[in-house]
DNA sequence: GTCTATATATTGATAGAC
DNA sequence: GTCTATCAATATATAGAC
């Protein structure tokens, strides 16, 4: 199954987040701010993503952005609200696959859709990954939180979804944690460490069709060997 | 098969590397220099393995050293000489468990074993991992020459071996260097994203047990299904 | 070898003219 | 809304006393 254009929301957060938390007038946003906005985050994703929260300066953000450093200022007060910003619509965003594995699915196409919806999104958000990435080599400071919530939430009622069907004899089974680890390790690692990947497979392999070759190996992995039919 | 307590040297890098360029006399160090090195290095991966080049500060070093900053200076003249010196030191014991599959070995010995070594690896030196991946994030400008020839050597070393074995027909085809990216993501994420496995396990899955368990399901994931007569 | 003091540049953020 | 000018804090690194 080859890979596709995969559709998704570019880094934009709920409407909501945009909002004071004074809200004394809750006014509505003109047009250009939320397109200035934009570029700033956009920016912001290039910087952040590259050198984490601490590495990346405001001047770095303001120049990709192609604006001055107080016009930048004018639309985000601090260099946390941005980082903050591109934390949860990224989080959002990027848990999406997960939340659609669908119980009364096909296991196993269940699995490979997920694992083809990582890998796509490694293809084409690799920032956005590099970003958590970021976050959680630093100690995850500022969405531990959301890690304990809402994340192992999430997580715990997939791997429900899994022993489920292991007790219904459709897979064989397995350690369900360490399987979705394993998959977010090995698919989110063609964007973290997208360096040496193309260092190592050289300019012979490691042009764009990379996706599609980890895309296959990596489907074989976690699917070969789960039907219990197969053994 | 248990983890056992890896082997290894701390970050030291060669001595070599500790030698003046110029060295107009190549005097000895004494042995109180080179304690005082050891504890700036060690100070120097914790604060550098977390914020990255960039975001590490040489005040956050020499506090966690416990010394001043002008004497910190006094040993390492420059904030990236104390970098590059862990990135050497990390690179040369990070590749062992690589350089030492043997062609000769038995392939799923030989696999296993790898792949138990670079999980006690992640175990035992977690702040290794984490600089190297903070490099890797930001594009490795400090490693990308040695990426290109070293690793990539060694990587296509092993991955002729693994050729040949499947050549032989001792082990099933697949391709051995998404294999490869695949151990290292796999075994690396539990030191990279520690916070998240741990978040995710919960208290009564993410205590050290977690790396018993990722052994196993690892090691079960990369070799079943790895041996031609088993199907 | 270690310290205090300091030079110099860069940082996040603000003031106020336009 | 955007700019120049600038502040206070922090950054890397050095000077020089002890």
């Amino acid at each position: 199954m080859p890979l596709i254009k995969v559709k998704m929301l570019e880094a934009e957060g709920g409407q909501g987040a945009v909002k004071p938390t004074g809200r004394k007038r809750a006014r509505a946003q003109t047009r250009i701010q939320r397109e200035k906005q934009e570029v700033i985050l956009e920016a912001a994703l290039d910087v952040f993503s590259r050198e984490g929260f601490r590495g990346a300066t405001i001047d770095q953000i303001a120049e990709a952005a192609g604006m001055s450093k107080p016009n930048l200022l004018y639309y985000f007060p601090r260099k946390e609200e941005i980082y903050k910003r591109l934390m949860t619509a990224m989080l959002d965003v990027w848990l999406a696959p997960l939340r659609e594995i669908d119980s009364d699915g096909d296991p196993v196409t269940e699995l490979r859709s997920y694992i083809r919806r990582k890998i796509e999104m490694s293809r084409d958000y690799p920032r956005q990954s590099r970003l958590f990435a970021n976050e959680m080599l630093q100690g995850g400071p500022r969405v531990l939180d959301v890690l304990e919530t809402d994340l192992k939430g999430l997580v715990d009622e997939k791997v429900q979804i899994m022993e489920g069907w292991m007790d219904a004899g459709k897979i064989v089974r397995t350690d369900p944690y360490h399987m979705i680890f394993s998959i977010w390790a090995t698919t989110q690692h063609y964007a973290d460490f997208d360096v040496q990947v193309r260092a190592v497979l050289g300019k012979d392999r490691g042009g764009e069709g990379r996706f599609e070759d980890a895309a296959r190996y990596l489907e074989n992995l976690f699917l070969h060997g789960l039907l219990p039919k197969e053994r």
